[in-house]
RNA sequence: GCCGAGGUGGCGGAACGGUAGACGCGGCGGCCUCAAAAGCCGCUGUCCGCAAGGGCGUGCGGGUUCGAAUCCCGCCCUCGGCACCA
């Protein structure tokens, strides 16, 4: 559109011209040199995104917009500002839109990727494109399998079989953090169980680090305490009770439970185990056999749906066979039930019905004995229980502990158990082990060899990568074996170690191993020889601010941390927290809910860019409310931000030189101290209405503003509006990049201070008059200016005054009565 | 059930325990225009009142305080996460 007024502002001229300037000066980009010598380094990173066919969404652009505020306004200040982007590009996302639109991933990921990088430039983010990765890249996923190959050899990674989270529907094992209630996070089919043999990381070693480092990171608080219920540590005792046959003699097996309650062991009245618990056989009864092999099939096969509603009905069968209670000397029944999870603990409960929720439902089912062992304040050893009673008390039916409170009884009777030898405390987590084998092709090859020798051997470092090979045939089968399987050419290898006739592993990796060292790449992209180089690694790691979603809490998050610390044990890092800040941005809203295909929400943005330009859309999505707490999208609220930007364009091309008007200089100082404390908070929505409140000042009664007033203002919305803010700039005789050099404005508190100021005046605490006094005036002065408004004179009229309370620069308060 | 974040005008949202509703959207009125758009100016929580002014107002019920959206106690509701974890 041609604009007559070449003063005019038009924003896709701007941004246009903008964006090719940045490019062709290499404004936002380093060189490997640059990097190794960048001086106050700060490394800004945001989560990359899954390039998908449908491109950048709005949840997409407010975060990397967000993100890139932050980035902007340190640069600002004078930071060497790295701020990469990149693409998480394995993985069953792209594959099954491949196989939807009978496509190949190898040809659909490169077009979604530049579709992206159009987008991404498109909306001004500070990206360095000379470090960008991209996870499906060989060049990339050669270091991905070289951290496999370190794990590996450091012991940290395990095959196992195990029962694992099938989809039917994906065809692919999930792990414990893809299961969502008993379904599948991507199509939400009913998750089954099967067993097959896969790499695990033994992340559960690191559950207390985690853990405890947890306390001292600068996370988002929401982030933290997701992540530490996550880890689920747990405090209670291993108890062990003993076998005996139907005369009650011991058969010399034992039956280790873990409880949180060992206080009330006395009221166990039977033991159950799951039904995977390697027990189950030596327990069973003869002529029980038939009935509890029933069931162990029913449940090992049942999908983890139905066994894992918690408002479902009880199920169990006996097993016939009997343990002696070791704390009350009797037989109980051992009984099996698919509510013990095999995962979890040692696999097997005492069950207590008469202070645990769930064992007093099953107890019910199945007509088992419910004891009194902990009595609350109204109740004594003979009270009976209605339901299982979990609250404060003393402990009652306990032997030598009767009496004892349940603060401290947890404490002694592990003690007791621990003398008598068939106890000890133990702590337990609810975190599992990391499955990172996926029987699916879109991923990286894990990196091993089976020699029927040497078993397993890893890949030579030198040997890698071992590159994906294309295959046409890709779609996953039932047979629970990766597409890789079927490509004999591919597999037929041999072993490293001996040079026998070996097979690859076709099983390719998790993407959340992709994703979770991809920000320790992003600086060492120019160095293909190894995955990160130690001296720009120690330049710009740890990252300075990680901005992302909430979504990624505990997976993501959580395995980058585990990665870190495991490479840092190893010699290769000397920091093992990967992250100094977190923050977790909100979700963007629409008509009442997150935008979704599904609910048909969704706001494409490209031709909101296209309207009002990328500025406008930055500054309106960063406008719409807290950062960490999302907003609501509403199409006709552009038009703030549009008008103001306009204005603001407006009032510098037409700014006049001279001195500034001293009420202008203070609300353009006192506009400085709000926005320099708030943009570094994310109080971005914040930072921008104090901007536009300022621009109102400056523009008040049609007043034409001098440079000096709107100078600030062109800096200060740079981080949201960069392209008109370098427009502005060079409009105003600056030559070079706004964003190259400290331009940020000096706050000077002398030139913020109001020299008179609104005081307000209450009786009882009711707003009765506002005064304006000089802002160092003396109480008695306030006080007496404010005696004598005629309002507050009628409602003092006749009242005996009590206090007077004095908030300087604030308030009068007459107390009367 | 557990954990976390919230609940303020018609709407999005502001408010160190100190003038509730900044900023913006929308609405109403006006200026400009042949007209419209854009732009600009003013008004806009609610009720009573011609006005001056007053009453009521931050999910609900109590409390602390000269003063509470804000702090404390007890509830209700919404959103996000976890969930038979012994």
């Amino acid at each position: 559109m041609a604009n007559e007024d070449k003063d005019g502002y038009v924003p896709s001229a701007v941004e246009e011209k903008w964006q090719r300037l940045w490019e062709e000066r290499g404004v936002n980009a380093f060189t490997r040199e640059e990097l190794e010598n960048a001086e106050d380094p700060f490394y800004n990173l945001m989560m990359f995104p899954y390039p998908s066919a449908e491109g950048l969404h709005v949840g997409n652009i407010y975060a990397f917009t967000g993100a890139d505020v932050h980035g902007r306004y340190h640069r600002l200040r004078g930071r060497t500002v790295f701020e990469p982007i990149g693409f998480d590009a394995f993985g069953i996302h792209s594959e099954n839109f491949a196989l939807k639109i009978g496509s190949h991933p190898m040809d659909l990921i490169p077009s979604n990727v530049r579709n992206f990088t159009r987008q991404l430039r498109r909306i001004g983010g500070m990206f360095d494109w000379n470090h960008s990765v991209d996870t499906t890249d060989p060049t990339y996923y050669r270091w991905t399998q070289w951290l496999f190959l370190q794990l590996f050899n450091a012991g940290l990674a395990e095959r196992k079989e195990a029962p694992v989270n099938w989809c039917p529907s994906c065809m692919t094992v999930l792990a414990n953090e893809q299961v969502i209630a008993g379904e599948c996070e991507r199509c939400s089919t009913a998750v089954e169980q099967r067993r097959i043999a896969q790499w695990f990381f033994t992340i559960t070693r690191y559950a207390q680090r985690l853990l405890d480092n947890l306390e001292h990171l600068d996370w988002s608080e929401t982030t933290r305490k997701a992540q530490s219920n996550w880890i689920g540590r747990s405090t209670g005792a291993q108890l062990r009770f003993p076998v005996v046959d139907r005369d009650g003699n011991a058969t010399g097996a034992e039956v280790e439970v873990y409880t949180t309650r060992p206080d009330t062991v006395f009221g166990a009245t039977y033991i159950v185990l799951s039904p995977e618990h390697p027990l189950v056989d030596k327990v069973t009864n003869k002529g029980m056999l038939a009935p509890v092999q029933a069931y162990v099939d029913m449940a090992t096969r049942k999908d983890l749906v139905a066994r894992q509603k918690a408002d479902r009905k009880k199920t169990g069968v006996s097993t016939g066979g009997f343990c002696r209670n070791p704390a009350t000397g009797q037989l109980i029944p051992i009984w099996i039930a698919d509510y013990v999870l095999m995962e979890y603990g040692t696999g097997a409960i005492m069950a207590v019905p008469g202070h645990d929720t769930r064992d007093f439902e099953f107890a019910q089912a199945f007509d088992l004995p419910v004891v009194r062992v902990v009595a609350g304040p109204d109740a004594d050893a003979d009270t009976p229980l209605e339901e299982a009673y979990t609250g404060p008390g003393r402990l009652v039916n306990s032997g030598e502990f009767d009496g004892v409170d349940v603060s401290e009884s947890v404490e002694k009777v592990t003690a007791w158990a621990a003398e008598n030898g068939w106890g000890d405390a133990k702590i337990n987590f609810r975190l599992h082990d990391w499955c990172i084998s996926r029987q699916r092709y879109w991923g990286p090859p894990i990196p091993v060899v089976y020699c029927d020798t040497c078993g397993p051997v890893g890949v030579p470092e030198a040997d890698l990568p071992v590159v994906l090979p294309r295959v046409e045939d890709f779609k996953p089968d039932d047979s629970g074996i990766s597409p890789l399987a079927r490509v004999e050419e591919w597999y037929r290898t041999t072993c490293p170690n001996c040079g026998a006739e070996a097979r690859r592993e076709t099983d390719v990796s998790d993407t959340f191993l992709d994703s979770g060292w991809y920000f320790i790449r992003y600086p060492s992209t120019d160095f293909d020889d190894r995955p990160f180089d130690s001296a720009i690694t120690k330049k710009w790691l740890p990252v300075n601010t990680y901005i992302g979603g909430n979504e990624h809490a505990v997976l993501h998050l959580l395995y980058s941390r585990f990665l870190t610390m495991v490479l840092k044990d190893l010699g290769h890092l000397d920091f093992e927290e990967p992250y100094n800040v977190f923050r977790a941005h909100g979700l963007i809203i629409a008509d009442g809910a997150k935008m979704s295909k599904s609910k048909g929400n969704v706001i494409v943005p490209d031709p909101i860019i296209e309207e009002f330009g990328a500025d406008t859309f930055r500054t309106y999505l960063m406008f719409l409310g807290p950062f960490e707490e999302g907003g609501d999208y509403r199409p006709q609220g552009i038009q703030g931000p549009y008008g103001f930007l306009h204005r603001l364009w407006d009032t510098v091309v037409s700014a006049k030189t001279g001195g500034p008007d001293p009420d202008v200089e203070r609300k353009v100082h006192q506009t400085i101290r709000q926005v320099t404390e708030q943009i570094p908070a994310l109080g971005y929505n914040t930072a921008i209405a104090a901007m536009m409140e300022c621009l109102n000042v400056i523009r008040a009664g049609g007043r034409e503003a001098v440079r000096a007033e709107v100078e600030p203002l062109v800096v200060m919305i740079a981080p949201f509006a960069p392209h008109m803010a370098e427009e502005l700039w060079e409009r105003l005789g600056h030559a070079g990049s706004i964003f190259d050099g400290a331009n940020w404005p000096e706050f000077d508190e002398a030139k913020a201070v109001e020299s008179s100021v609104q005081v307000a005046v209450q009786v009882n605490g009711k707003l009765r008059a506002t005064i304006t006094v000089a802002k160092d005036a003396p109480e008695d002065v306030v006080v007496g200016a404010a005696r004598e408004e005629e309002n507050v004179i009628r409602h003092l009229e006749g009242l005996q005054e009590r206090r007077v309370i004095h908030v300087p620069g604030r308030l009068v308060n007459f107390v009367v009565g």
